[in-house]
This record gives structure tokens, sequence and C-alpha cells, in this order.
RNA sequence: GUCCCCAUCGUCUAGUCGGCCUAGGACACCGCCCUUUCACGGCGGUAACAGGGGUUCGAAUCCCCUUGGGGACGCCA
């Protein structure tokens, strides 16, 4: 039975190779059938906080990525700890280290002069020190200082460690407290982990872990270390720069299947398949499919992914989408307005439903100013007459249908001599403020006859006035 | 600096453990078609095996070196 772990510590949101990785670890349990568990790694009390599990959580729960076990806490688990360190201690396998930080510090940079790797330099390791009330030790774990730890990772492949490139780390702090290779050890034993998906900033630890493992007695998990995903410009993603968490993308109007179909095809593909049910990513999914190297977050297909989503998801789910929307950025509309064919009608034109919300505006409120180059195109005095007769033909219709619409187009496109281009596009701008909408008879189908009446008339005082100002 | 890892179009990638690759798909970009605008859709185009050595009849695929990138080196996780 295949058991995962998704183990995140809590000191930030959840950004986005973090989520990447939780998915990745989730697909495979549910591929194999195995239980996922998520485990707060919160044993660094500065820096954990509360809105920080939350987030994660709130994360998670957007993305679908729903777990089996847990959530567990490492805080509510010192005990267990204590008595892991503790024998390791009885084993001869850990022990006591007066070092103080000053003689760490000098030490490594005494080492770094030298130009070699920085590592403590086992001081303490035979003096066979004992705790007591004056003095606060940490403890180290012994590491082997023969041979080399070797493993096979689903990912990276085959990698070995020298004992030799390894220090004897600290598992205990002065306050007794422990650190992260010993919880996760622990962990990862107890609750008896087959398989350690995690990202690949953690190859370095996992000779350490094997030796702390092998000196508790466990047997090793299988290895998969994910590759890092890279900001916009192939940088790192950090804090200054492009490390958002994934619930900005939900602000920013994104929909958690797209985003899960974005990060499922960094790094691992299946042919060129390209979009993914999830239910598709599952059958598919393997660890021993992932890339090797580091991947480059790229917006533009992410919006063009979310695109095809808007496109191809119930229309009910955009609707509602788009009425929050609405309601967040404090628009105020009929209750009883149906938004399902204007909503229809846009979803293939944007790419995020903000982007949405932003261009069907005009149809429940009225813009404050057309867009200049729209207006300036478009609203000029040729524009007069067709706007004119436009604005008569279609106040005298009395069935208000796209249908209809088009003819009383058609009419003064015949009359006047013009195309259609000469008098839609004005109809248009005068109507929605802007050159973009759906095919023009239906937009204003939509928008009423009031509105639309109105509008005209706005539009031909508009270049009315402009002409009287020049 | 030391150790570990990585390297195909601008980006995400295919490349079933050497031949079917004069390197395929997708995003982006550029044309054309559809079209009253914008999109969607369709068709076409530009664009990559980091460099150098081997091994082999034959290498994007295997080996070595160089270069470049990333990660680790905490009483953080």
């Amino acid at each position: 039975m295949i058991k995962t772990r998704f183990a995140p510590s809590p000191t930030g949101f959840l950004h986005v190779g973090g989520a990447r990785t939780a998915l990745f670890c989730w697909l495979f349990s549910k591929n194999m059938g195995g239980t996922f568990v998520l485990r707060i790694e919160d044993t660094d009390r500065e820096r954990s906080t509360e809105e920080s599990v939350q987030a994660i959580l709130d994360g998670m729960h957007w993305l679908n990525l729903d777990y089996d076990e847990g959530p567990y806490y490492q805080t509510d688990r010192f005990d267990r700890y204590a008595s892991a360190i503790q024998q390791l201690i009885d084993q001869g396998d850990a022990y006591y280290c007066s070092c103080s930080k000053q003689r760490l510090e000098d030490l490594r940079e005494a080492q770094m002069a030298q130009k070699q790797k920085p590592r403590y330099d086992g001081c303490c390791r035979e003096l066979g020190l004992k705790p007591d009330r004056e003095s606060e030790l940490v403890v180290r774990f012994k590491n082997p200082q023969q041979g080399e730890v070797f493993f096979t990772d689903h990912v990276k492949g085959s990698v070995s460690v020298h004992n030799s490139e390894l220090d004897d780390l600290i598992i205990a702090r002065t306050d007794g407290t422990p650190t992260y290779n010993l919880t996760v050890v622990v962990d990862d034993m107890d609750m008896q982990i087959t398989h350690v998906v995690r990202g690949d900033d953690h190859v370095n630890n996992t000779p350490r872990q094997i030796n702390i493992l092998k000196a508790l007695g466990a047997s090793c998990p299988e290895y998969a270390h994910v590759p890092m995903i890279l900001g916009d410009d192939g940088k790192r993603l950090s804090k200054r720069h492009g490390a958002v968490g994934v619930m900005q993308y939900f602000e920013d109007g994104y929909l958690p299947e797209a985003m899960l179909n974005y990060l499922v095809r960094l790094g691992w593909s299946h042919g060129d398949q390209e979009i993914f049910s999830t239910a598709e990513m599952i059958e598919h999914f393997s660890l021993d499919d992932i890339n090797k190297s580091a991947s480059s977050f790229n917006t533009d297909k992410l919006n063009w992914i979310n695109q095809q989503y808007l496109i191809s998801l119930p229309l009910d789910r955009i609707v509602d989408l788009v009425k929050q929307r609405l309601d967040k950025i404090g628009t105020v509309y009929d209750a009883e307005s149906d938004f399902h064919s204007i909503v229809d009608l846009y979803r293939q034109r944007v790419s995020t439903i903000n982007q949405l919300v932003d261009s069907i505006l005009y149809c429940f409120k009225d813009f404050d100013a057309y867009d200049e180059k729209a207006a300036k195109k478009a609203l000029r005095p040729v524009a007069l007459e067709p706007l004119q007769h436009l604005q008569n033909e279609l106040s005298r219709l009395e069935e208000w249908k796209s249908t209809a619409i088009h003819q009383s187009l058609e009419a003064v496109i015949e009359r006047l001599g013009l195309n259609m281009g000469k008098v839609g596009q004005p109809l248009r701008v005068a109507v929605t403020g802007g050159s973009f909408s759906p095919p023009i008879d239906i937009t204003v189908e939509i928008i009423g006859k009031e509105r639309t009446l109105a509008r005209i008339t706005d539009a031909i005082s508009y270049i009315s006035g402009n002409l009287s100002v020049e």
C-alpha cells in the first residue's frame, strides 16, 4: 500500500512550486490507490504562523487537493521526537555538544577561507558530555564517517554522496526542541510513508536523513525529488519577484482546473497532450516521467489554458464566478438578470474571469468615457449621419431581437450607400464604449432598447460637441 | 569555495533505453482564410539538440571534458 505526504512549513503562503509538489504527490497517490497525508512542519516556532497554515489549507482547498489523513502538526509530537533523540543518545548514535555559536561561526569562516566546505569538525563527538543544569547543550547526530550513501530517486536517478561530505548535524536545539532532519525522519517512519515526494532542494538532505533512519532502525522510503519552478524570466522565484501565493491566481480570475492543468504540464507530460481532466492526469501520472530539470513559469500559456477551460466548463459555473466577481467589485445589477447569454458570448474572447467581467461591465452600468483610440477612429463627423439614421430605425423597432436589429442596420447601410464597417463600428463604440464586442446586432440586443438609444444620443452629442470645439 | 544535480525552439515539452529525427506538438510571435470589430476556429511560417572530444556502420539519444544554470553547505524547513 502506497502512502505519500505533503509537508509544508507554514512560513508563508502556498506558492506555485509547493502547489505543484502537492499536486504530483496527490496524483501519485491517487494513481496508485494510496493514501495522501498532509503534515504541517511547524517546529520553527519563530517563523510559523497560524495565517500561513490557513493560507496553505485555502490553497489546497481551492485546487481541490484533498488529503486522506491529517493535517498533522509536528508541534503536537514533541514527546515522540524527544524519545527518538534519547534513543539515539542511548545507542551512541548521538551526543551532546557544547560548542558555542561563536566557535561554530569562526570555524565556518576558517574553512571557507581554506576553500573547504564548511562543516562541523566533530569537536565534541568523543567527549561524552552529559547534560547539566548550568550549560545548555545541543544534541548532534553521529554521522558515519566512512563509506557513502546511495539512493535511487524516481526523478533524479542514482545519487550518491560520501559520508565524508556530511557532518554531525544538530538534531536538538539548546532548548530541547527537535530540528527538521530529525522530525521528518521520525514522522515518515511513524506514519509509514512509502514515497517521499518533495522539492529537489532536499536532495542534499536525503543522505543525512537516510543515515538517521538507519540508526533508528527503520527502512528507507522511496524518493522523488521534483525540480524547482523558475519565474517568467528564468530566475528563481523569490519573495521579491514572482513568488505569489496560489490564491493570488484565484483573485486574478483563474480557474482551479486551469491552474492544475498548467502545473501538471510543468515538468511532466504525456505525449503531446496539453489538456487533461483530473481523471486523465490521475490515470496517466507517473513519478518516473517527471523531468529532471527546472522549468519556468509562463503566464501566456496559463492564460491560454485558462481560456480553454473558460470555454469548455459548464456555463453555470462561469456565470457563478462572474457574479462573485461582480459582487466583489461592488457592481450593482438586477438580481433577476440572466447572465448566461452575455457570459457565453464573452468567454471565448477573454482569458480570465476578471477580464470577462471587465468587458461586460457596460451591460450593467454606463461607462465613464470612450476608449480613446476607438472614439478617435469611429466617433468622427462622418459617423453622425449613420448614427442618426440608426437612432431613428431602432427607436421604431417593436421587437428587440438581433435579427430585427440586423435588418435595421442593413436598411441604413442601403439608404446611405455605406458598408457594414462604416455603420456598425460607430454603433459599437457608441454602445459599448470600446471597439471590441461580439457581433453588433447581438450586442445591441443584450444592452436593451432604452440603453442603446440613450447611448446613441450620447454619442451624437459627443461628436457634435467635438465639432463645435474645433 | 566544496559537494550534489541539471542542460532539445523565447517558454512548456516529444524524443518508448542509437537508426523511423533533413528533430514532432503546444504557448508566444508572423502571414493567410473565416469575419462588420474583437475573439474562437482553420491553414501555413520563423525558431532548438550549449561547445569539444570520443564509442559506433550510425548519436539529440552512450562515455569523458569544458561551459552555463540550479541547489545544498543554519540551534530554517
